[in-house]
DNA sequence: CCTATATGGTAAGTATACATATCAAATAGC
DNA sequence: GCTATTTGATATGTATACTTACCATATAGG
């Protein structure tokens, strides 16, 4: 009879720990340089920079969220001066979403934090392993390696 | 000039989508059995079944979570009478926490789902793939790969 | 053209998740 | 043995995250 896996070892649990680790590694080093983004808001900003009119539908579905929590994302993206809303001229029940000059100044400052940061989420990895990790988490969630507008 | 990690390879996004994907195939899997258990409350339910006469600091110590986050789901397993919540003998500001029979009841027959859910975690993954991937994640947690109480 | 269905967004409800503050009780240091 | 610090737990506030339900507008099919 096979004894129960222990909670340690179970790919569930140690998914919500690694996710654990890597936001509080994102929040404390952008925190650190002065910065009050959230992992979130960094993705919806960073979004919103390669795509242009872009929807509040259509930029959840770019980075796998649920309308509803988009919808306070954007909000509070929108009181920081962030990014604006605008009702869409296409579509009446839209809005459209840009990032403010201002929202590209902070994200234009915190890339590259946040770039340096994905080495410290890994940082007790080699560069070997890291890559590892990261195709594999590719694979598990069958996503393309790389998958980019020309 | 180095250009911008896209967002899809940065470690942190995966890392989110890859706990969102864990969750929700955990979700479904155990809802569709009947059960109504989420993933951090089958972790308390596994810990407290593997350590008794646990307080909620301690608990919490050992699946990492913070003291706030665990008396929300304290209160809640209790609710669902899968728990009981005493005050302890030895410390008056702490509660000794156990699992009801009915807890051990429910977690018996959740226990053999969730083992069974982590494979298709990471259905995507070949065998060997999911121990690397599970290796790494240890390694970049610093964890021991095993540690349990004799 | 007109209705059936799909879609963009919000609202309400539940459950994490964490920071900070506070209270009460335990423990350490002297 | 008394005070300073630590620690168990709760409260408050903010931010995800997802479900279901709902409203208004688009779009599809006939």
């Amino acid at each position: 009879m096979q004894r129960d896996t222990p909670l340690i070892q179970m790919p569930g649990h140690l998914i919500r720990r690694f996710h654990q680790h890597a936001t509080a590694t994102f929040q404390n080093g952008v925190k650190s340089t002065g910065h009050d983004i959230t992992p979130v808001q960094f993705a919806t900003l960073a979004t919103l920079a390669q795509h242009p009119e872009l929807d509040q539908a259509t930029l959840a579905g770019l980075i796998a969220y649920d309308r509803a929590t988009i919808g306070g994302v954007v909000k509070r993206l929108e009181q920081k001066g962030l990014i604006s809303r605008n009702p869409s001229e296409k579509d009446r029940r839209a809005f459209q979403l840009a990032l403010t000059p201002y929202g590209q100044t902070v994200l234009g400052e915190v890339t590259p934090i946040v770039t340096a940061l994905q080495s410290d989420i890994l940082e007790g990895l080699s560069a070997d392993e890291a890559r590892t990790l990261t195709r594999l988490m590719h694979k598990a969630l069958q996503m393309d390696p790389v998958r980019d507008p020309p």
